[in-house]
DNA sequence: ATTGTGCTTTTAATGATAAAAATCACCGCT
DNA sequence: AGCGGTGATTTTTATCATTAAAAGCACAAT
């Protein structure tokens, strides 16, 4: 078959949706006006209509259309479950590469892939060459994808890049002029490291998103479309991995807290070069929390 | 129809030559030896020799295989023109966006660019999704694809991103251990430097070659995965402008040769804050390099 | 002139299909 | 038994025809 007619589907409901609300006999709007509604093209709206009129729920003969007898629960078409989308596939496709710990250089199998996820082949393959960039995966010569995989290397170079990328974003941070709008966003996320750490030994779990944001706002002052892009891989990864490593877990958020903080005072303090040696010791100790994670899952 | 047959018709015809090379009724070597020296696998070989033996050209009973007749030149299979490879397409398709200028926002048509360049409408797909973090090019909501195109804010940005990648690398350069090898190999690109500018007036073109090779040789001392995909894009976008600024080119080749004479100098005098000003300068004029050029191509 | 509709053309997502690769099963020889 | 080979079968992926959806065109009605 080709293309799936979920949009069709979709729409006729919604139509039913929007008919109900209708007195009888009552005049309909226009196609166009209908499409732009619905968010799809004329054709379907038009597919749509004819179907309606065919099962006698509205009468058309030219633009007076008109409203013949109220929808019925049973006028709906059942859509069957649709196919999850493309950040649906990329969590699930992380999760399956981190969490089964899926061995460096596995040939990846489309259509097992493909089955496994819910997805058409044509939209995974999309998605691997997407993540190419990546360099987590590897198109093989003659056809197919390699998995690389997430191994020590890969993880040392991106700790490497990371730190590159970030202390550029801390000394621009420091040069911020004195009214610059991330300043204020500092206050507000100092405070809510304070806040966290008075309430550490039973919310310590709440630092994972905390870091999330810290390191957001830290890299937002550089307006960069290729630094957002790594951004986006780095904080992935990060993130994933935190939420295994539970190993002393109170602790090495309490250290982290510590650490944030003391980069925020001297951000604050307008001394570049404190700030940038005091990111440079915290990214030291989250590129060694993220390998021995590694190490530990990989025992596992 | 499906997959191409041209892995069999090329197998086909090297078989040729192959047994061209051999004495009359000559004993063949096995499938698994002829898949391995061609490159295929067991299927395609087998494939081939069914063909030769019903071509009777040779006569195939279980091992025994042997040479019946030497092939003739109209025992070759013609391979139609086959598509372009990976690289061929991505050169094409940069050629294309950057010379012909292609307004940023206009929907890219994937059947039509796929007959443009002469390859299947999936393997376009591919490469576009692969594109995709390259920051150009980005999917549509509803299917298709939009060119975001290559506007000065992207050259900003671009620019700025690679200074942020030189200026680190130029630092670890010069941090290195002085048996390092690189120090010989950027003795040795000093010296071309310096043959090149003797020279300048005639070969002032051989700068761009030049250029690449002294910001590749500064960039392979960071060894990260990602920092050499980058380097890609990169030099691939600053190497397109380059061809076409031919305004001042011998002037700006020679100036250009300068700089990159003092950040060597600086590096081999191991005075890394040296280095990293003379890089500072050199990527500077780098930037208004691109941005003047983009100016002088848009107005045209 | 604007808004609407009927009809046609174009486009891209999907599944079927065939080429190629990988795997299995078995044989003959040492 | 073990190695090197062939025959047959089973995946697996690149390509293409097909169809839903979108875009475009011409004209009618208000």
């Amino acid at each position: 078959m080709a293309r799936t007619d979920t949009r069709f589907r979709q729409a006729h409901n919604q139509m039913l949706d929007h008919l109900r609300t209708l007195p009888h006999d009552a005049p309909l709007a226009s196609e166009v006006q209908f499409a732009t509604r619905l968010g799809v093209s004329r054709t379907v709206v038009r597919a749509v209509m004819q179907k309606l009129a065919a099962d006698g729920i509205l009468r058309q003969d030219g633009r007076g259309k008109r409203l013949v007898r109220a929808p019925r629960d049973k006028d709906r078409l059942p859509l069957r479950d649709d196919y999850i989308g493309r950040d649906e596939l990329e969590a699930r496709f992380l999760d399956w590469v981190l969490r089964f710990d899926v061995p460096a250089g596995t040939a990846l199998n489309i259509t097992q892939l493909a089955r496994q996820f819910n997805v058409p082949t044509h939209a995974l393959q999309e998605f691997l060459a997407s993540l190419g960039q990546s360099g987590l995966i590897e198109r093989r010569p003659r056809g197919g994808w390699r998995l690389l995989g997430f191994t020590a290397d890969y993880a040392v170079e991106l700790s490497e890049f990371r730190q590159v990328l970030e202390l550029n974003a801390v000394r621009s941070f420091a040069a911020l002029p004195a009214d610059h709008p991330a300043w204020a966003d500092l206050a507000r996320v100092r405070d809510e490291h304070l806040d966290l750490l008075s309430r550490i030994e039973r919310d310590y779990h709440d630092f994972s998103r905390l870091d999330g944001r810290f390191h957001a706002l830290i890299n937002s002052v550089v307006q960069n479309r290729f630094v957002a892009e790594f951004q986006k891989v780095i904080s992935l990864i990060f993130h994933y991995h935190y939420q295994w490593d539970k190993t002393m877990e109170r602790f090495r958020n309490e250290a982290a807290i510590g650490e944030h903080l003391r980069i925020m005072t001297a951000l604050e303090a307008r001394d570049g070069p404190a700030a940038e040696a005091a990111a440079r010791t915290h990214l030291a100790t989250s590129k060694e929390t993220l390998l021995s994670s590694m190490r530990g899952h990989h025992l596992a």
